[in-house]
RNA sequence: GGCGCUAUCGUCUAGCCUGAUCUAGGACGCUGCCCUCUCAAGGCAGAAACACGGGUUUAAAUCCCGUUAGCGCUACCA
């Protein structure tokens, strides 16, 4: 046990972003692999914007991500008292004043140097910098001197925070100066852009980590792809779960340079962590996705009660219970879509025709295949030959069945397969047709066919 | 404007400190091929970058200077 004490703190004036994240879990990763504390503190001084309902959200957000902090929260807003005294204590020592109802801080005319983990020595001169309001005529305090008193009162060692702090750093070491207190060590980290290399924001898409979490992102996911943005091992490997990336991490490693925000590997990484979740992981977290209410849109995945297998009833709908699909089809399911999706919620898209009615959408290939008579003649025989099969458990009869049909007309498997699976799916594209049949079960494949070629 | 930070494929990045091993490596995405009943997954291959200009040196992506560009700070927001 070090006593490395590093910190995380928000704002409670919004949802916890992907930047939020970034900066809260190099804290964390820092934090663990030394053996030191990663504490929380929510800077709600701002009165009109902090809200207890965001302070939730962002604390619910840290615990769905994995990262767990130490210790009691501290709240800026109930250690106002304290931020007076240092600011008196600053005034008897001459080193701030009054000016119209506000406090300033009197900058020192001199220079500073920050030493940064990440980015070496920066020199500043703070004849630069305009006195510092420290304290609001309202008599609350402003982020500088909050951040330092704080910083200071909790023991903090390590100032791990954005880049866009750099330059308040100068300020908040001749505050720690004046106050004749040491200095914790600081590391700026790079600044997280969207893909036109402006601030991220809603306009890139999702930022709020609850959006994530609602279209079915793996929290080790989102983690995994942020601990990238900034930071890489010095080694190939690509997907980390938390435990490693502790293991691994070093402010050493951290990027100088901003960077943007790519989607698209995100979902990757996200992808590579469903198929590398252990199977009962993954079955009860996707489970869990598609059951819990408030971060499912598991109503759009309803199904009308002409769905597979025996489906839910008109009345258990909307109980947020998996639709009444049986426990052991709702397993061949997921573990047939697990190579194909790269998160939960891609489900809905992907296998929407196995919890409703296929919606052939394709008007053109509908009539292709409906006005070939050979073709519906072939489904018309195959229909037949699965009318006589007992059940659909057996995917290998299944197969052997329908290629049976299409060789018998002198005709490849695919000529029958792809019509056949065209009309199940209205689509082009599933898992294999023959695990896909027995899925959705032999009631469902033949009621789909007649409705086809009535 | 002033001050500060940054600058390698479209994007994330390795390499830069300790110059030669870099005809610059990996990943996402993209293209093609393989696998194959389709789509994925998986495998293989390909296109794709050292911002620009000066130095230093036998030798520079790597060191130095300048330019340009981007970003940040410059609030009684945090």
């Amino acid at each position: 046990m070090s006593d490395i004490r590093v910190r995380f703190a928000p704002s409670p004036t919004g949802y916890l972003h992907i930047g939020g994240v970034r900066t809260a879990l190099f804290n964390y990763l820092y934090a663990r692999q030394q053996g030191g504390k990663f504490l929380l503190r929510i800077e709600d001084t701002d009165r009109q914007r902090s809200t207890p309902e965001f302070e939730r959200e962002i604390l619910d957000s840290l615990k769905w991500l994995g990262l767990d902090w130490d210790e009691e929260l501290v709240h800026q807003s109930k250690r106002l008292d304290r931020y007076r005294e240092i600011a008196q204590e600053l005034i008897a020592k001459g080193a701030a004043y009054e000016s119209e109802g506000a406090i300033k801080f009197k900058m020192p005319q001199t220079a500073v140097k920050v030493y940064d983990i990440v980015r070496d020595e920066v020199a500043y001169d703070s004849k630069e910098f305009d006195d510092l309001v420290i304290m609001k005529s309202d008599g609350f305090p402003v982020f500088h001197l909050a951040v330092v008193v704080d910083d200071h009162d909790m023991g903090i060692t390590h100032v791990i925070r954005g880049e866009d702090h750099l330059t308040n750093t100068p300020r908040h070491i001749l505050l720690q100066q004046a106050l004749g207190w040491k200095s914790p060590k600081y590391a700026h980290l790079p600044l997280i852009f969207g893909s036109d290399g402006t601030p991220l924001s809603k306009r890139h898409g999702a930022v709020a980590v609850t959006e994530y979490r609602n279209k079915g992102f793996l929290p080790q996911g989102l983690v995994n792809y942020l601990a990238l943005l900034g930071w890489n091992p010095g080694t190939p490997q690509e997907i980390f779960t938390l435990p490693e990336l502790v293991k691994q991490f070093s402010l050493k490693r951290v990027i100088k340079s901003n960077a943007q925000f790519n989607p698209e590997k995100l979902l990757w990484v996200n992808g590579q962590h469903i198929r590398a979740l252990p199977g009962e992981v993954y079955e009860d977290q996707i489970t869990a996705f598609w059951k819990e209410k408030p971060h499912s849109p598991s109503k759009e995945l309803k199904i009308n009660g002409t769905s597979p297998g025996n489906l839910s009833s008109e009345k258990d709908r909307g109980q947020g219970k998996i639709p009444e699909m049986s426990e052991e089809k709702w397993r061949k399911l997921i573990a047939l879509y697990r190579p194909r999706i790269q998160t939960y919620g891609d489900l809905k898209d992907q296998a929407a025709y196995c919890f409703a009615e296929p919606e052939y959408k394709d008007a053109q290939l509908m009539n292709e295949i409906k006005g070939n008579k050979s073709v519906t003649g072939l489904l018309k025989q195959l229909y037949g030959v699965l009318e006589e099969l007992g059940d659909f458990e057996e995917v290998e009869l299944l197969d052997q069945k329908t290629k049976q049909v299409a060789e018998e007309a002198g005709l490849k498997p695919k000529d029958i397969i792809h019509p056949l699976r065209f009309v199940l799916t209205g689509g082009t594209a599933s898992p294999g047709i023959f695990e896909l049949m027995s899925l959705l079960g032999k009631d469902t494949c033949l009621k789909r066919l007649s409705a086809f070629l009535s």
